[in-house]
DNA sequence: CCCCTGGCGCAATATCATTGCAGGACCCCA
DNA sequence: TGGGGTCCTGCAATGATATTGCGCCAGGGG
């Protein structure tokens, strides 16, 4: 997990980037015919890429509705003050809710993007008054998803 | 793949997913270790996951600074109508762009919340503006992020 | 021209994935 | 109450994979 220097990616790596970002449970000497790579140099990558930090992860993609949560909404919120506490305090709170799976500080001062889940509309209705009688928060937005036209993994490689 | 009846999940599919959600590369043998299952049953429940659509992929984390995309913004679009075939236009255009890794349509009419990727302020600049070029562009309202406080794979299970 | 470094492939071994099979729990209905 | 399904488990065998050790080759300096 170092972060400093150059990381140094060759082709290979990018390709190999690029596919486990597509499937990530893709065994490795499937990987390593798909670069072009015998086994044991491709699995070396891998675990470089992985130390380095620049393979933060794998997760599994579960199907939201699936589960249960019908919905799907972003939040936009305006809170009254830039005050250090009162930025802290606010992140504090939307990282505890479990409803809420991405918290982003927006630039431009006292503002967070958040992304959630309901389980029903009501569902929804309870979580965003609970965002708009939270301590210092002056607006809620929300933006509900009627439709996700691309969902894209990651990054571009390339 | 299957889209209707009740997935009928137990509380070991639910510790599985949640799991995997963690790390999707775990082996079967480890995974089925923590839920308290010997392999074979555990490698049948995830088969069966991901062939009723509740496990929809995996895929490796990438580390987007680490590759070069030093910016991660949001951009709220607003179209100046909401015909259908200008909606489908839109769509099109925005997930022909790479930089574009996400697009949802919004509750309420004509707008769409973009996130984006960009190597560069300048970059940010020119992906800002082809946006706000873009045929039927009304407007565009971008969200720059400047620090992720909570960034979670997928959804709450339990 | 030789040495050092880095990365590759081969081959061996430890682990893991996958399949076939037998047994137990549960349920329905006679 | 008891037979026959159904469903799901664990065990054991077999084929694939992951992982490690090692020798080889290419490129960059002395």
């Amino acid at each position: 997990m170092n972060r400093e220097p150059e990381p140094d990616l060759d082709s290979v790596d990018l390709h190999i980037l690029t596919e486990l970002q597509q499937d990530g449970r893709m065994t490795n000497v499937e990987l390593a015919r798909r670069v072009n790579l015998s086994a044991p140099p491709c699995l070396r990558r891998v675990r470089r890429l992985e130390e380095t930090g620049i393979i933060r992860g794998y997760h599994a993609d579960v199907d939201p509705v699936a589960l249960g949560w019908e919905i799907t909404f972003f939040a936009l919120v305006g809170l009254e003050s830039q005050k250090q506490a009162i930025l802290e305090a606010f992140e504090v709170l939307a990282t505890t809710w479990p409803e809420v799976r991405e918290c982003h500080m927006i630039r431009g001062g006292g503002d967070f993007l958040l992304r959630l889940v309901a389980r029903d509309t009501a569902h929804e209705n309870e979580l965003t008054s609970r965002l708009t009688n939270a301590p210092s928060v002056l607006r809620v937005q929300t933006l509900q998803t009627i439709r996700t036209a691309k969902d894209a993994a990651g990054v571009p490689i390339g």
